[in-house]
DNA sequence: ATGGCATGACAATCATGA
Protein backbone atom coordinates (compact mmCIF):
# COMPACT_ATOMS: atom_id res chain seq x y z
CA UNK A 1 0.00 0.00 0.00
CA UNK A 2 1.38 3.16 -1.47
CA UNK A 3 0.64 6.80 0.12
CA UNK A 4 2.00 10.15 -1.83
CA UNK A 5 2.29 13.31 0.05
CA UNK A 6 3.15 16.83 -0.82
CA UNK A 7 3.45 20.51 0.92
CA UNK A 8 2.92 23.44 -0.71
CA UNK A 9 2.58 26.98 0.30
CA UNK A 10 0.63 28.47 -2.25
CA UNK A 11 0.42 31.76 -1.32
CA UNK A 12 -2.59 32.94 -1.47
CA UNK A 13 -5.40 29.57 -2.04
CA UNK A 14 -7.93 32.58 -4.38
CA UNK A 15 -4.71 32.96 -6.03
CA UNK A 16 -3.45 29.80 -6.83
CA UNK A 17 -6.29 27.62 -7.07
CA UNK A 18 -6.24 26.73 -10.79
CA UNK A 19 -2.56 25.68 -10.26
CA UNK A 20 -3.66 23.53 -7.30
CA UNK A 21 -6.56 22.15 -9.30
CA UNK A 22 -3.91 21.82 -12.20
CA UNK A 23 -1.25 19.76 -10.09
CA UNK A 24 -3.76 17.48 -8.29
CA UNK A 25 -5.19 16.36 -11.64
CA UNK A 26 -1.67 15.64 -12.65
CA UNK A 27 0.00 13.85 -9.58
CA UNK A 28 -3.17 12.43 -7.55
CA UNK A 29 -1.11 13.37 -4.65
CA UNK A 30 -3.08 11.10 -1.80
CA UNK A 31 -2.08 13.60 1.09
CA UNK A 32 -1.95 17.62 0.33
CA UNK A 33 -0.20 20.02 2.78
CA UNK A 34 -0.97 23.47 2.22
CA UNK A 35 0.21 26.52 3.93
CA UNK A 36 -0.36 30.64 3.47
CA UNK A 37 -3.71 30.05 2.05
CA UNK A 38 -5.01 33.31 3.39
CA UNK A 39 -8.68 32.66 3.61
CA UNK A 40 -11.08 32.81 6.43
CA UNK A 41 -12.61 29.42 6.73
CA UNK A 42 -15.95 30.53 5.45
CA UNK A 43 -14.35 31.79 1.91
CA UNK A 44 -11.83 28.36 1.42
CA UNK A 45 -12.96 26.38 -1.34
CA UNK A 46 -13.80 22.77 -0.39
CA UNK A 47 -16.31 22.79 -2.99
CA UNK A 48 -13.89 22.92 -5.94
CA UNK A 49 -11.70 20.48 -4.08
CA UNK A 50 -14.18 18.47 -3.41
CA UNK A 51 -15.33 18.28 -6.94
CA UNK A 52 -11.22 17.16 -7.93
CA UNK A 53 -12.01 14.40 -5.34
CA UNK A 54 -10.18 16.08 -2.25
CA UNK A 55 -11.53 16.15 1.65
CA UNK A 56 -10.36 19.65 3.24
CA UNK A 57 -9.33 20.23 6.87
CA UNK A 58 -8.74 23.62 7.15
CA UNK A 59 -7.66 26.64 9.55
CA UNK A 60 -7.21 29.98 7.75
CA UNK A 61 -7.82 33.82 9.30
CA UNK A 62 -7.62 36.93 7.01
CA UNK A 63 -4.86 38.13 5.23
CA UNK A 64 -2.11 36.53 6.73
CA UNK A 65 -1.43 32.39 7.45
CA UNK A 66 -3.90 29.76 6.98
CA UNK A 67 -3.37 25.88 6.83
CA UNK A 68 -4.79 22.96 5.04
CA UNK A 69 -4.46 19.70 4.55
CA UNK A 70 -6.51 17.81 1.82
CA UNK A 71 -7.37 14.12 1.45
CA UNK A 72 -7.82 12.34 -1.97
CA UNK A 73 -11.11 10.89 -0.97
CA UNK A 74 -10.36 7.28 -2.87
CA UNK A 75 -7.24 6.26 -0.95
CA UNK A 76 -7.76 8.12 2.48
CA UNK A 77 -9.47 7.23 5.69
CA UNK A 78 -11.04 9.51 7.40
CA UNK A 79 -9.62 11.80 9.55
CA UNK A 80 -9.74 11.74 13.05
CA UNK A 81 -7.77 13.87 16.12
CA UNK A 82 -8.04 17.12 14.14
CA UNK A 83 -6.09 19.47 15.95
CA UNK A 84 -5.72 23.29 15.09
CA UNK A 85 -2.59 24.91 16.30
CA UNK A 86 -0.31 23.78 19.36
CA UNK A 87 -2.55 22.91 22.69
CA UNK A 88 0.60 24.58 24.56
CA UNK A 89 0.64 27.48 21.99
CA UNK A 90 -1.73 30.36 22.34
CA UNK A 91 -1.69 32.32 19.06
CA UNK A 92 -3.87 33.88 16.83
CA UNK A 93 -2.54 33.14 14.01
CA UNK A 94 -3.04 29.88 12.64
CA UNK A 95 -0.34 28.30 11.66
CA UNK A 96 -0.92 24.31 12.70
CA UNK A 97 -3.18 21.86 11.54
CA UNK A 98 -2.43 18.08 12.05
CA UNK A 99 -4.67 14.68 12.41
CA UNK A 100 -4.54 11.22 12.22
CA UNK A 101 -5.02 8.86 9.13
CA UNK A 102 -5.05 5.39 10.21
CA UNK A 103 -2.28 5.72 12.40
CA UNK A 104 -0.36 7.80 10.85
CA UNK A 105 0.09 11.18 12.59
CA UNK A 106 0.30 14.10 10.13
CA UNK A 107 1.09 17.77 11.00
CA UNK A 108 0.83 20.61 8.98
CA UNK A 109 2.82 23.67 9.92
CA UNK A 110 3.44 26.88 8.33
CA UNK A 111 5.96 27.96 10.62
CA UNK A 112 6.70 31.81 11.51
CA UNK A 113 9.16 33.61 8.58
CA UNK A 114 11.42 35.70 12.09
CA UNK A 115 11.74 38.56 9.75
CA UNK A 116 15.19 39.30 11.39
CA UNK A 117 17.28 38.06 14.01
CA UNK A 118 16.69 39.60 17.00
CA UNK A 119 13.11 41.31 15.92
CA UNK A 120 10.64 40.41 17.82
CA UNK A 121 9.20 38.42 15.65
CA UNK A 122 12.24 36.30 15.67
CA UNK A 123 11.94 35.62 19.40
CA UNK A 124 8.10 34.67 18.39
CA UNK A 125 9.60 32.34 16.19
CA UNK A 126 11.89 30.31 18.32
CA UNK A 127 9.07 30.64 20.86
CA UNK A 128 6.69 28.88 18.61
CA UNK A 129 9.59 26.46 17.47
CA UNK A 130 10.11 25.53 21.08
CA UNK A 131 6.70 24.39 21.72
CA UNK A 132 6.30 22.64 18.58
CA UNK A 133 9.22 20.29 19.86
CA UNK A 134 7.55 19.35 23.45
CA UNK A 135 4.22 19.23 21.74
CA UNK A 136 5.65 16.47 18.95
CA UNK A 137 7.78 14.69 21.48
CA UNK A 138 4.51 13.67 23.07
CA UNK A 139 2.94 12.99 19.40
CA UNK A 140 5.84 10.85 18.43
CA UNK A 141 5.29 9.07 21.79
CA UNK A 142 1.60 8.43 21.01
CA UNK A 143 2.42 7.66 17.21
CA UNK A 144 5.04 5.91 16.03
CA UNK A 145 4.29 6.98 12.57
CA UNK A 146 4.63 10.44 12.27
CA UNK A 147 4.92 12.96 9.54
CA UNK A 148 5.44 16.73 9.84
CA UNK A 149 5.46 18.88 6.59
CA UNK A 150 5.30 22.51 5.66
CA UNK A 151 7.20 25.57 5.15
CA UNK A 152 9.86 24.93 8.12
CA UNK A 153 10.64 28.92 7.26
CA UNK A 154 14.37 27.30 7.86
CA UNK A 155 17.52 26.25 5.78
CA UNK A 156 18.89 23.18 8.06
CA UNK A 157 22.51 23.14 5.80
CA UNK A 158 24.91 25.20 3.20
CA UNK A 159 23.71 22.82 0.71
CA UNK A 160 19.99 23.78 0.73
CA UNK A 161 21.03 27.78 0.37
CA UNK A 162 21.87 29.06 -2.96
CA UNK A 163 25.20 31.39 -1.48
CA UNK A 164 25.96 30.39 1.95
CA UNK A 165 28.08 33.51 2.86
CA UNK A 166 25.70 35.91 2.12
CA UNK A 167 23.03 34.20 4.50
CA UNK A 168 25.22 33.28 6.51
CA UNK A 169 23.98 34.81 10.31
CA UNK A 170 20.36 35.94 8.05
CA UNK A 171 17.25 35.05 9.00
CA UNK A 172 15.93 31.54 7.80
CA UNK A 173 19.88 30.52 7.84
CA UNK A 174 20.69 31.78 11.43
CA UNK A 175 22.46 29.11 13.71
CA UNK A 176 19.27 29.41 16.58
CA UNK A 177 16.64 28.24 13.80
CA UNK A 178 18.98 25.62 11.91
CA UNK A 179 19.51 24.37 15.86
CA UNK A 180 15.92 24.27 16.65
CA UNK A 181 15.73 22.39 13.12
CA UNK A 182 18.22 19.81 13.99
CA UNK A 183 15.86 19.84 17.70
CA UNK A 184 13.21 18.22 15.53
CA UNK A 185 15.53 15.80 13.84
CA UNK A 186 16.66 14.71 17.59
CA UNK A 187 13.28 14.01 18.30
CA UNK A 188 13.62 10.89 15.80
CA UNK A 189 12.51 12.96 12.77
CA UNK A 190 14.58 12.34 9.46
CA UNK A 191 14.45 15.04 6.45
CA UNK A 192 12.88 12.94 3.54
CA UNK A 193 14.69 14.81 0.78
CA UNK A 194 18.39 14.17 2.33
CA UNK A 195 17.27 10.13 2.55
CA UNK A 196 18.20 10.32 -1.36
CA UNK A 197 20.74 11.39 -3.96
CA UNK A 198 19.73 14.64 -5.14
CA UNK A 199 20.64 17.43 -7.77
CA UNK A 200 22.38 20.14 -6.80
CA UNK A 201 21.22 23.97 -6.19
CA UNK A 202 17.92 22.06 -4.99
CA UNK A 203 15.28 24.41 -3.47
CA UNK A 204 11.86 25.58 -2.92
CA UNK A 205 11.48 29.28 -2.77
CA UNK A 206 12.71 32.08 -4.78
CA UNK A 207 12.18 35.43 -4.42
CA UNK A 208 9.94 36.90 -6.81
CA UNK A 209 12.77 39.45 -7.62
CA UNK A 210 15.60 40.00 -9.41
CA UNK A 211 14.68 36.63 -11.74
CA UNK A 212 15.81 34.70 -8.67
CA UNK A 213 14.19 30.91 -9.93
CA UNK A 214 15.75 31.85 -13.19
CA UNK A 215 18.89 32.36 -12.01
CA UNK A 216 18.69 29.64 -9.15
CA UNK A 217 19.05 31.95 -6.29
CA UNK A 218 16.59 29.66 -4.24
CA UNK A 219 16.31 28.60 -0.67
CA UNK A 220 15.31 24.87 0.97
CA UNK A 221 12.90 25.80 3.78
CA UNK A 222 9.59 23.92 2.84
CA UNK A 223 10.47 20.23 4.08
CA UNK A 224 8.84 16.68 4.46
CA UNK A 225 10.39 14.78 7.62
CA UNK A 226 9.62 11.50 8.68
CA UNK A 227 9.76 9.26 11.96
CA UNK A 228 11.77 6.65 11.83
CA UNK A 229 9.33 3.21 11.08
CA UNK A 230 8.50 5.76 7.87
CA UNK A 231 11.68 7.13 6.77
CA UNK A 232 12.15 3.52 6.17
CA UNK A 233 9.02 3.51 3.85
CA UNK A 234 10.16 6.23 2.30
CA UNK A 235 10.88 5.55 -1.74
CA UNK A 236 10.93 9.33 -2.96
CA UNK A 237 11.16 12.96 -1.97
CA UNK A 238 11.19 15.37 -4.88
CA UNK A 239 10.68 19.20 -5.55
CA UNK A 240 8.89 19.90 -8.27
CA UNK A 241 9.60 22.92 -9.98
CA UNK A 242 7.01 23.21 -12.44
CA UNK A 243 4.36 25.23 -10.94
CA UNK A 244 6.91 27.90 -10.54
CA UNK A 245 7.11 28.42 -14.04
CA UNK A 246 4.24 29.04 -14.80
CA UNK A 247 2.28 32.57 -14.87
CA UNK A 248 1.71 34.28 -11.70
CA UNK A 249 3.09 31.07 -10.05
CA UNK A 250 3.25 31.07 -5.95
CA UNK A 251 7.05 32.00 -4.86
CA UNK A 252 7.35 28.09 -3.29
CA UNK A 253 7.26 24.49 -5.03
CA UNK A 254 5.61 21.86 -4.11
CA UNK A 255 7.75 18.79 -2.35
CA UNK A 256 6.29 15.12 -2.35
CA UNK A 257 7.27 12.50 -0.68
CA UNK A 258 5.41 8.59 -1.23
CA UNK A 259 5.56 5.83 1.03
CA UNK A 260 5.75 2.01 0.25
C1' DA B 1 20.97 51.17 -1.47
C1' DT B 2 16.03 47.48 3.37
C1' DG B 3 14.90 48.46 -2.87
C1' DG B 4 13.60 44.93 -6.42
C1' DC B 5 7.93 41.57 -6.48
C1' DA B 6 3.58 39.68 -4.86
C1' DT B 7 -0.78 39.47 -1.98
C1' DG B 8 -4.56 41.41 0.66
C1' DA B 9 -7.13 45.18 2.85
C1' DC B 10 -8.45 49.34 1.35
C1' DA B 11 -9.40 52.68 -1.36
C1' DA B 12 -3.38 55.55 -1.51
C1' DT B 13 -0.56 53.39 0.52
C1' DC B 14 0.77 49.85 3.96
C1' DA B 15 1.88 45.19 6.43
C1' DT B 16 4.05 41.09 5.44
C1' DG B 17 6.65 37.81 3.30
C1' DA B 18 11.64 35.22 3.04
Amino acid sequence: MTLSVATWNVNSLKVRLPHLLDWLRQHATDVVCLQETKLTDDKFPAEELQAAGYRSVFAGQKTYNGVAILLREASTAVPAEVQVNLPNFADEQKRLIALTLDGLRIVNGYFPNGQAVGSEKFGYKLQWLAALTDWLRGEMARHEQVLLAGDFNIAPEPRDVHDPALWDGQVLFSEPERAAFRALLDLGLQDSFRLFEQPERSYTWWDYRNLAFRRKMGLRIDHILLSAPLAARCASCTIDVEPRRREQPSDHAPVLATLA
